[in-house]
DNA sequence: TAGTGGTCTAGACCACTTC
DNA sequence: AAGTGGTCTAGACCACTAA
């Protein structure tokens, strides 16, 4: 037999989807509950932080428990990183790295930080550096108005940005046109790129700087950047809130015969 | 000030990060820290409850609790779906969407159903067909060895598989070949996918059907497949255990203005 | 100041695992 | 049977929010 308190979550997240309370809405109070006979207020409690943890309900005290508003997903497909955003037009290049969402660009929803460090392991991999070399970390808090969405660190080679305005923090977000943009003036055109993703339970760190619901997972994205020739300009990681993304990737079916016979008559 | 429940989950949180309890120790009993002083029952209790939320270690009645492994994460590119694997060899298809082990294949890893059902607005969507048509649902559940790692369910248009092995359950997974090769028997070959994912908390039927710890994500996979002429035949939802798999994806850098070029002198 | 959720205690009892 | 985590109670008190 279920716990008590499992009972009661599973009662109340049915009525939430049945609609009985409706986004927005607020629960029965803890006491309310106690006194209609559900149980101790410890009991209550647990069942409360676990429809929590299933990401139905936010409790704050002092307010109440209210149903949780399902906030619709940003789509991020790779058109994101379309060159015409970041070279052709005046428009900087981090709306790139932000959801297309409509909304007029606001400088105050993007901080960042410039930093030498040395590579960890995770960075040397990925930007094919020796373990404790020095790098380049510059590190973005994204936001959609006043609440955090993703942040995003990009790691560079020094010899790629040394001179360039990415080392120079005093410009705001890179300066125009972004990151690419500055590597594009540079003499470094980005050509391809992977993504890599995961998904976790955030740190404790994470949950404060997102500001995250309790049980939110969050999604790990380790993007690396290449130049024509196959060159690393950019290893960039990001956190992301779960449950405001989803990627779209689109590609064609591969083919490893047909690709070794092209070879074979190239 | 954070409460103390919070303060002995950090302390033993950092003594597991330190090693100083290795992957597979065993934490000190909760009656141990009651002794101790670290507070009653119960806020022990709650300490164990965070970190087993966190990931870092899962309680066992009449066991202990014990310091969480953590496993290998799975990397999934696209190289699963190469044709050579379902159209040229024996290979059965679904080893591709299992996970490449180096194991050997045990019939066993997967079970199967096939359903007629009305499509909901996903499946609708997805598959390109009005709310309630009659789809096919062919249903997976893949293990490695006993543990389950992900679901993964197929919905194909009627007048693409009738007559086909695919609505046929006896031969399990979908016979030899598999969904793609019983397509491309049937004249339609796989030319080109879309793959969208975002992760989320699993259900309660999801957490007893992969047998999920205590805060474990999920990520949810739409995999739409189409035909050379942009027909969709089929569309596929997968519900993956978030600590076991990673995605991976490659692709050029967009350039439509290249493109809007390309098609006015095409 | 009143109202809300959050923490904590002390102890009883339950459920599962191992010996 | 012994040992482990899990549930539950009754009540006190704390922390935050809103009027």
């Amino acid at each position: 037999m279920a716990p008590k308190w499992r009972e009661l979550a599973d009662r109340v997240a049915e009525q939430i989807r049945n609609g009985d309370y409706a986004p927005g809405a607020q629960l029965p109070q803890i006491r309310e509950l106690v006194e209609a006979g559900e149980g101790s207020k410890a009991t209550v409690h647990q069942a409360y932080k676990a429809l929590e943890a299933e990401g139905l309900v936010t409790s704050t005290r002092g307010h109440g428990t209210i149903v949780r508003p399902r906030s619709a997903l940003k789509r991020l497909g790779i058109t994101r990183y379309d060159k015409v955003k970041w070279r052709d037009s005046d428009e900087v290049a981090f709306i790139a790295d932000r959801v297309a969402s409509g909304r007029a660009y606001d400088r105050n929803e993007q901080t960042q930080t410039v930093n030498r460090v040395a590579a960890d392991t995770m960075i040397a991999e990925g930007l094919g550096v020796p373990v404790g070399s020095p790098v380049y970390a510059r590190a973005r808090l994204v936001k959609e108005g006043t609440q955090p969405t993703h942040t995003l660190t990009s790691y560079y080679r020094p010899e790629h940005v040394e001179g360039t305005r990415i080392v120079d923090p005093t410009p705001g977000p890179a300066g125009r046109g972004g990151g690419y943009r500055v590597l594009y003036d540079a003499g470094y055109e980005i050509d391809h790129m992977k993504e890599a993703l995961f998904a976790r339970v955030p740190t404790a760190d994470e949950v404060k700087l997102l500001q995250l619901p309790t049980g939110e997972p969050v999604v790990e994205l380790h993007r690396t950047t290449y130049t024509a020739d196959g060159t690393v300009v950019e290893f960039a990681v990001g956190i992301h809130a779960a449950s405001r993304f989803a990627w779209e990737y689109e590609f064609e079916v591969p083919d490893s015969a047909r690709d070794k016979a092209k070879e074979g008559s190239a």
